[in-house]
DNA sequence: AGCATGATGCTAAATTATTAGCATCAGTCG
DNA sequence: CGACTGATGCTAATAATTTAGCATCATGCT
């Protein structure tokens, strides 16, 4: 497992947010979506340290190569949860859901909106 | 407004995290809250540079300074949220909805998960 | 073939971030 | 009072990050 991602500077942060944004990408696409972009020279640079820090990971895609994060999307993401429950919203989950809802409710449609009420059916039913 | 928490190094995150979850923090509060904590002086002089940038204020209160962010706590977690749904849900809020349920359904008690479908319903009843 | 373009590996310089120490002040205690 | 502790303001050294250029290779085109 790699180091924590609190521990993540400035340029390496970005770079991670878009690899897991995209899931696997070319060190030219990581460019084109860094906010002032550095020259490509440097984006491959950083690539090659998160990769050597064992973020990351690369694959030979034709003649080059693609990156990808070595902490599954999936873990990535419910760590990145925790950590903004805990930090906004005093570690309840209640209170995201809702901001969520508040925030984002207007691109809930009405077919969305009922898949997650049937979720949280299925919770109440569970008892849990 | 200040510019984008993006850009902010790694002690500069470590602290913004801590002085949101706490809401307004001492240097000492900050230090003892940092992991891998760097000298007293180390971090009052963090503190000092966000403060430069603009991502904080600090009051008096007493003997010493009691930081706060400028960015309000309600305008910082929208942000947060629309990132996190952006980087790790393809930008769907149903994705980070189900999601969270999934992972913290657990800690979601029977009085909390009626709340939640409760502004569930008040959505669906208000077409949104 | 030569040239241009896109790629990698590598290096090191430039820039920024991080660190902590010093001087000074304020408050408390013996 | 002096000593101690906790605080601020400030500085600059050190460490880390960021940057980009060079050499080289591969591919495609004329």
């Amino acid at each position: 497992m790699t180091s924590d991602t609190s521990q993540l500077s400035r340029r390496e942060r970005q770079i991670m947010e878009i690899v897991y944004q995209q899931g696997r990408v070319t060190a030219a696409e990581v460019r084109e979506r860094m906010p002032e972009a550095p020259s490509y020279s440097a984006v491959r640079a950083m690539l090659r340290i998160l990769e050597d820090k064992g973020h990351l990971r690369h694959e030979q895609d034709g003649p080059r190569y693609v990156f990808l994060p070595t902490v599954p999307h999936e873990e990535a993401r419910e760590s990145a949860l925790r950590r903004l429950v805990r930090t906004f919203f005093a570690d309840s989950p209640e209170g995201a859901m809702a901001a969520l809802l508040e925030l984002e409710g207007d691109r809930l449609d009405e077919e969305a909106l009922a898949r997650i009420a049937a979720r949280i059916r299925e919770a109440q039913l569970e008892g849990r």
